[in-house]
DNA sequence: GAAGATGGTTTATAATATAAACCGATTTAC
DNA sequence: GTAAATCGGTTTATATTATAAACCATCTTC
């Protein structure tokens, strides 16, 4: 059986993915709320989703706020429907 | 976000359910080829799995030499149908 | 009967996920 | 104006998980 990409195979990091799929930016804020995570384990995961290149992050102001907007890359998108082929196989869709 | 059961977000314990929720029954050492897993690593998830009353064990006999034998349980049949639905979400499947 | 296989299990280690504690800037309350 | 909460995060410590290495008992082959 193939594997499942360990960078994508993580609640956390896959909530953020899909998010990240269908809009074309979202901030920091926005994720933690949306997949309910505290902002630490957050932090943590976005940084690995950038380390492997599959996201962008650009930490700017809003205002007198930081604000850090994040965005799918080309290749975290590819990474992200391989994934799902493969999960396909395991699941039998 | 709904969460990901844990018990099966995991890669080899998901590919031995996927596997078992096709097949009436199989055997560890089927599992281990299928799934190409060490033997420690299946029999720890093995044991996870049936802790979790996703599986059945059987440890019986086949001519002389010891054979499990695992299925999937009604539980176990329903939590992954589960995960399959949640994971859908997340997908956008 | 010693030297592999076979079918596992136990245990030690590496990797991962997660939350708690922290930090600097800003706003609010007094 | 300054003390206290709040916001947007990051760093660090801890619990959990996954994984492989080492092991064990039985059987087979020479």
């Amino acid at each position: 059986m193939k594997e499942l990409d360990p960078l994508l195979h993580s609640q956390l990091r896959l909530a953020v993915m899909s998010i990240l799929m269908n809009v074309d930016e979202a901030d920091f804020v926005y994720l933690r709320e949306k997949t309910d995570a505290t902002a630490g384990n957050l932090s943590v995961q976005l940084d690995k989703l950038y380390s492997a290149g599959y996201i962008s992050l650009e930490k700017g102001f809003a205002g007198k706020k930081t604000r850090t907007v994040c965005k799918v890359t080309g290749k975290g998108r590819k990474a992200f429907e391989a994934y799902v082929e493969t999960l396909k196989e395991y699941l039998n869709l």
